[in-house]
DNA sequence: GCCAACGTTGGC
DNA sequence: GCCAACGTTGGC
């Protein structure tokens, strides 16, 4: 059997242009005291690492992220906690360096540059929105349309969090 | 593998 | 500043 009609799939299948988009959302929290949307508006390229995560499952979150994802940015430990925007993933994981500099805050001796125990993604702005979309306007619907969502849950503290494109869709329609 | 102690997160 | 909730650490 000659294996050209397998060749062709594959070519199909490999070609980014003709693959199935699959887009991913997400929540990505930041202190506006350390890091705010602001702080990304204004880099030089709109762009940034997001680097420093040291929870293995915001790590996992982040390894799941595919380039072109689009996340919400949150900002928590704040006078109004809530989704001020939305950046984009333009850099899949990679190593988190920050874990190999002992000057560094984020410094963690466990992280051997030869089997990278931390991992970070590039993000860049995308919008900022008008207006806060706060914690508890969110929380009126954590009966309804954000039942299920991460954020929400009690005694959440995860910095990454997977969004559905449902609950992306509707808390677009807040804004 | 259990679990107490401790550190961190983050809303209020 | 308080405190609930959670993750991590380390002794046993």
């Amino acid at each position: 059997m000659f294996p050209f009609p397998v060749c062709t799939l594959k070519c199909v299948v490999t070609n980014p242009a003709l693959a199935i988009k699959e887009m991913n959302y997400w929540l990505l929290k930041s202190e506006p005291n350390s890091y705010s949307i602001d702080d990304l508006m204004q880099e030089p390229k709109k762009r940034t690492s997001w680097d420093g995560v040291r929870n293995y499952q915001a790590r996992n979150f982040m390894r799941e992220m595919k380039n072109g994802d689009l996340c919400f940015f949150y900002h928590s430990s704040c006078p109004k906690p809530g989704i001020v925007g939305i950046a984009k993933v333009v850099r899949q994981a990679y190593p988190d360096h920050t874990a190999f500099d002992p000057e560094d805050h984020h410094y963690d001796p466990k992280s051997d540059p030869d089997d990278p125990r931390w991992f970070m993604v590039d993000v860049r702005f995308v919008r900022k929105f008008a207006r806060i979309i706060g914690l508890p306007e969110l929380r009126e619907y954590a009966d309804g349309a954000l039942s299920d969502m991460v954020l929400l849950r009690r005694g959440n503290r995860l910095s990454v969090t997977p969004v559905t494109k449902k609950q992306w869709d509707f808390i677009n329609k807040l804004k």
